[in-house]
DNA sequence: ATGAAAGCGCTAACAC
DNA sequence: GTGTTAGCGCTTTCAT
């Protein structure tokens, strides 16, 4: 039925090592023979078999990458700086979507293993020991993207999440804001934590008040800012600005406010976060802060290569920069 | 080193035949060996190898998703139904982005193959003879998804786009709109040639004039749909009404008016495509042509399966329903 | 430069 | 109900 390598050399009058050494782009062939297999290759119809190839060479060229959602645009931009940088090195990414839900990644780790993946790609918003655990178990590279490590274990590629934190609202309290919200995700990631932290580190600094009732924490949606933006409008000494963790909580916030029949931003200010392409998709267009969604895939997916061809990495944790870009929804 | 079956076996004083039926659920096997294999492989933490086992049963549970580009939105909640139905049946998924280059797509195909996936989901907006003859040299199940093939030779999963394109172009006529114009994405996409085929149907059984000037051919992106607004408002007789291909393009064009000076729905009403989440996150919210494109992705990732596992499919070119979701971009 | 042969870890007859 | 054995298609020493 299938064209095996043994066919090859049978036809070739060869033997099945030297078939390998073609396809294997071994130099030790003579030209002539190497031409040999190379035509029977072509006559036959020859594909190599990478399941048998990955049995006997212990190699799948397979990563498997651990995404929260995939329909989530922001993941769907990291998805894609994986993919690109996966088929540039050869690799196939094996594609799972864990909704954070730790059971279910424990799992498809676990899947990831029995696939006899080469590296694997993690993304979620918290890293428990359980994880840790599981990863130290196997010789398997783990890369982290946008996802912190509190232990700092494992290598990873993130932004400076507390600075950003830090740098949005600073905006927003040199624009004159002295009433400033926080609208944000999963009050347990990290990464919100962290962004968090920034916030209130530049409230302080400004010797701002902090106000429990600015700090809402829902989905990451659009329907969860345009709720975040009612409850925070019908407050007595409601906010002049919000900083939001998302830009589709953003989007959602500007919404909000606008059915509530204020102007942004001249009655609130919204400031958003990643500056994906939904930042220029709404009206007014979103003040965020630029988070390289596809190089943070990219060059997680390039370290990795690194890790899994052993080669010497200098930094493993790598923090790539990131930075404001103004548009419409702020003063 | 890593724990094979022959380790499990000689640890539990059984056959490998006997772990690999404990393993596989057999039940020709006596409860008590059962729980002592079970123990055995506990103890020394064994987990199959899917490599091994995928050369030996010639089946590796996974199938291969080749789709256009997953941080388009679209693909990417179709990709998610394609997700969640393959975790279901317990097969993973390899996903690749083929921007729809035909090259890269054989070249794509090709090494599904060599990774010897069980199924093929795939994408595109054509399908050529050298697809075909590509799918047709492997059993390998093939099922597309939103994809046209012309000759009717594949399993896919669609849903009517020449009705979808009617029904959306009559609506606008029915709100009395005389000038309606029709802004796409790639123009030799057979789907888009559907979509304008009812479109030009409901023009000529309204008896109203075909204006090229008022079809415009472009990307899916919102910029694009920007950019066509801009066109169509500066001709001297321009549209009351645009039917968009995608609610990007949708979401495009009413930005386009709004710039323009334009009020939507009032000077303009706009009708999108897919219903996808953005049609919610515009002002005004996108009436829009309901295409359920998570099950499309869910549909088509369960046919394979039946497919996969020959189960004798009654229909294998399924047209799923669509509607008109009325929001706020038309009258 | 080429070949022979021993696995890689598992499944699937087939025998008992 | 359990064991034996022959592959699956390839890579990789080790010879020559």
């Amino acid at each position: 039925m299938t064209v095996t390598i043994y066919d090859v050399a049978r036809e070739a009058n060869v033997s099945m090592a030297t078939v390998s050494r073609v396809v294997n782009g071994n130099p030790n062939v003579k030209p002539s023979t190497r031409k040999k297999v190379l035509d029977t290759i072509e006559r036959l119809g020859y594909r190599p078999n990478a399941v048998a190839r990955g049995l006997a060479s212990k190699k799948t060229t397979t990563v498997g990458a651990i995404i929260p959602d995939i329909s989530n645009i922001f993941f769907a931009e990291l998805a894609r700086g994986i993919e690109d940088i996966a088929t540039m090195y050869k690799y196939n990414i094996i594609l799972n979507n864990s909704d954070q839900n730790k059971e279910r990644e424990l799992q498809l780790i676990n899947t990831m293993y029995e696939k006899q993946v080469d590296g694997i790609l993690f993304m979620s918003d918290t890293i428990s020991d359980e994880h840790l655990e599981q990863f130290k178990g196997e010789s398997v590279p783990v890369v982290l993207a946008t996802t912190y490590d509190e232990n700092d274990k494992l290598p990873s590629v993130n932004i400076d999440y507390e600075k950003a934190g830090y740098e949005a609202t600073k905006y927003l309290i040199d624009q004159g804001n002295e009433r400033i919200a926080f609208v944000s995700e999963n009050e347990e990631a990290i990464i919100n934590q962290l962004k968090y932290k920034g916030y209130i580190r530049a409230l302080k600094e400004a010797f701002l008040p902090i106000n429990d009732d600015y700090i809402i924490h829902g989905q990451y949606t659009h329907d969860s800012g345009m709720k975040a933006a009612e409850q925070l409008l019908k407050l007595d000494d409601r906010p002049t600005a919000v900083f939001t963790a998302s830009d589709e909580l953003g989007m959602g916030v500007i919404h909000g406010a606008q059915d509530f029949g204020l102007k942004v931003p001249e009655d609130l200010e919204v400031f958003g976060f990643n500056n994906t392409r939904l930042s220029t998709m709404v009206r007014p267009t979103l003040t965020a802060i630029d988070q390289p969604t596809y190089d943070i895939g990219a060059v997680a997916m390039r370290l990795l290569t690194k890790l899994m061809n052993k080669e010497e990495v200098e930094e493993s944790t790598v923090i790539l920069p990131h930075r404001i870009v103004k548009r419409n929804s702020t003063k």
